[in-house]
DNA sequence: AAGTATTAAGACTATTATATCTTAATATAG
DNA sequence: CTATATTAAGATATAATAGTCTTAATACTT
């Protein structure tokens, strides 16, 4: 149960370009990737697939860069994480055993099952707009630190 | 957030071997291998953590085997998986978005923090011989097929 | 048209997790 | 004492993930 550092990259690029991007222009990929400190390459690979799933739009040459395709409001974490991780697999029980949410064995079958609906409901409801709003209102805005002591 | 897969052996293993073990005599790995359906090789690596870590103990030569070096009712999930997977990293948030449990950022986050002690508390109280029991109630005993279609 | 800034694409490398293979050590049985 | 069964240990192999580097394509600027 976890997602790719790819995907966990993507999000973080694309909720950021969200709070930049409210004017269409586009935004470098060296900006996303200074700024959140992944490397860069390794960040244009993944915006890539983001342009390929029509997440994203990109433009190469000067002034160019990459933009959300669409409103924010209609791009959920789902779809992002699901153009990455082709086969996410957030929704294993944590301590792998066998038949937890459908048998009895796994204590944490009852937890497990709330946590993963939960889970499930949220990625696919959350859009990149209620995240960047959520970012907007945060005093402590971790998106924008410069040192990486963050979750990975 | 997730055990590796030595964590997830180690701990099928020592399940299976709770339950098989009640005579104290040992079990050959390549049985318990033979019936989880882990690579052999593998899991005697495993096992050997678990011996050194004292929550088995094993013997060489015919009649070996290992077996629990402790009752099984002082034996915690933790205990287990810490002696395997040295740093275990099942309290990340699964969506790796910053700060997630200490800031509001991430719409997981009360979820998430809910259920990380649920986690928590659950590895450090459950004991080996709890699981036992529920497998041994439990008539679709998922810890006795031997085709996998399990978790991993 | 030339130069420059940028993404696209693909090859390459690094790291980690998973798995296998080989040999050594040890205990038992005969 | 010899043969055999078993774990111990360590070297090697494979696969997945993460990251880097190089070159190509493209678009803008002058």
């Amino acid at each position: 149960m976890h997602l790719s550092k790819s995907s966990i990259y993507g999000l973080r690029a694309s909720i950021l370009l969200t709070k930049m991007g409210g004017d269409k222009n586009y935004v470098t990929i060296r900006e996303l990737s200074d700024e959140l400190n992944i490397p860069f390459h390794f960040l244009t690979k993944i915006l890539q697939e983001l342009s390929k799933a029509e997440i994203l739009e990109s433009l190469r040459g000067p002034n160019g860069g990459v933009r959300l395709a669409k409103p924010p409001n209609r791009i959920t974490l789902k779809d992002i994480v699901t153009s990455i991780d082709v086969k996410y697999d957030i929704l294993n029980c944590p301590l792998g055993l066998p038949g937890c949410g459908e048998h009895s064995l796994c204590p944490l079958q009852q937890d497990w099952q709330n946590f993963k609906l939960k889970v499930e409901r949220m990625i696919s409801e959350v859009t990149l707009e209620d995240l960047s709003a959520r970012s907007k209102n945060n005093d402590n805005d971790m998106y924008h630190r410069t040192h990486n002591h963050l979750n990975a």
